[in-house]
DNA sequence: TGTTAATAACTATCCAGTCAGTTATCAGTG
DNA sequence: CACTGATAACTGACTGGATAGTTATTAACA
């Protein structure tokens, strides 16, 4: 037949990252369960079998896409706790700024609903997650906290407890924005809800006279 | 053969319950394409064959244990807004009483996930969900805030972003606790956060003075 | 021209939904 | 009270369709 376009492209080093970019869309979309193998392969351009050239099953496509999305986001946290701490509402602020950047620029709303629903299924994933992000992140957050409370910013009270107060009303944002708006709910302006937590936050966290 | 036990009873008027009660529990433990019919069936102590006598498919029997858990959960909002407001501090103090019994005590968290989980798949359910109690409770709680603002006992802001923060640790907890709770992450005692938030967003959200 | 990335058609399995047959239950009868 | 249909709740084996995973073959490209 005509010459035109080769019918593909051999792109070993570039296919895994465009199959599990791929499977992160269908799997935010659907669910591991109900997403099919085959529109995964059809939405990175490539077909179903090429997908078990470079992974061995579904699961283990779904592993890669968990795995791969905590990369950046720890990246981000270390960001934060090395640079130089600062007073306590400045690193709250920081911290907060960082998430909702994170939240609105890259997949976490897929990915967490992706924990979420199928932590059940995968426990090593979920445990994955917790362990080398959630924990991690809301360990440091409490640590910080604790820190300020030692130096007398911060009032008496759980600093793990403190720490999910900070970061909760924007993930449940997140979540909200993945569940309900998609069926017409009025959405959550991040930037704003983070403004006005933060406001709220260290205003109910603050010692009296500190602020 | 010997008449020891029957094979089966006939109890036509308690079986639909209890097929919702049992696929509440795989539902929200597999998720909904990953939840076999027979597995509900085996739960509910009946053959698969008898689900289908009482529900059409199974995307019906999912349907009927989503709209199942608002009624609770919708009464008890009711009881707080039917009672006498009180003053603002009593009324968010009774709201997260209740929130937390609620989450304590019914199935909420898994219903929560399944809702999470599968709203893109079945949008009309996560439309019932949110129309007919997430949004009223989201919108009473938000009114009684605006409302506060008015009568000058809480700041200047977004009402309805306020009434996220207000619930949100709340559910992130719940969250918490379906999801990494069972890989081995320290749960959060729920009454305890709700103290705690309790406290720190009343001194955050209130004038000065107020208190 | 040889190597191998990629395809497309295939197989095996799993499960929602069906249905023919079985059995609990009960009203009616002797 | 014992027996007997008649009824319909219930079972379990079956089917059809969907899809995870395999493989024989093709074609890119060095």
């Amino acid at each position: 037949m005509d010459a035109g376009q080769p019918k593909f492209r051999r792109r070993k080093a570039d296919r895994p990252d465009e199959i599990v970019a791929a499977a992160l869309e269908i799997f935010a979309e659907k669910g591991f369960a109900a997403a099919r193998l085959d529109d995964i392969a059809r939405r990175a351009g490539v077909s179903k079998g090429a997908v078990y050239l470079y992974f061995e099953t579904k699961e283990d496509v779904f592993r890669a896409v968990v795995e791969r999305a905590i990369a950046p986001n720890l990246g981000a946290l270390r960001a934060i706790l090395g640079a130089h701490p600062g007073p306590f509402p400045d690193l709250i602020r920081q911290l907060l700024g960082v998430l909702v950047s994170v939240a609105g620029g890259t997949s976490l709303g897929g990915v967490l609903k992706m924990v979420v629903g199928e932590a059940r299924n995968f426990p090593e994933l979920a445990r994955i997650w917790h362990d080398e992000l959630v924990a991690q992140a809301l360990g440091a957050a409490t640590e910080a906290i604790a820190a300020a409370q030692l130096r007398g910013e911060v009032r008496a009270g759980d600093p793990r407890a403190y720490a999910l107060q900070l970061v909760a009303p924007i993930l449940l944002g997140v979540l909200w924005r993945e569940t309900f708006v998609p069926v017409g709910a009025r959405p959550f302006e991040l930037a704003d809800l983070a403004g006005q937590h933060l406001e709220t936050f260290l205003n109910g966290i603050l010692k009296e006279g500190v602020r």
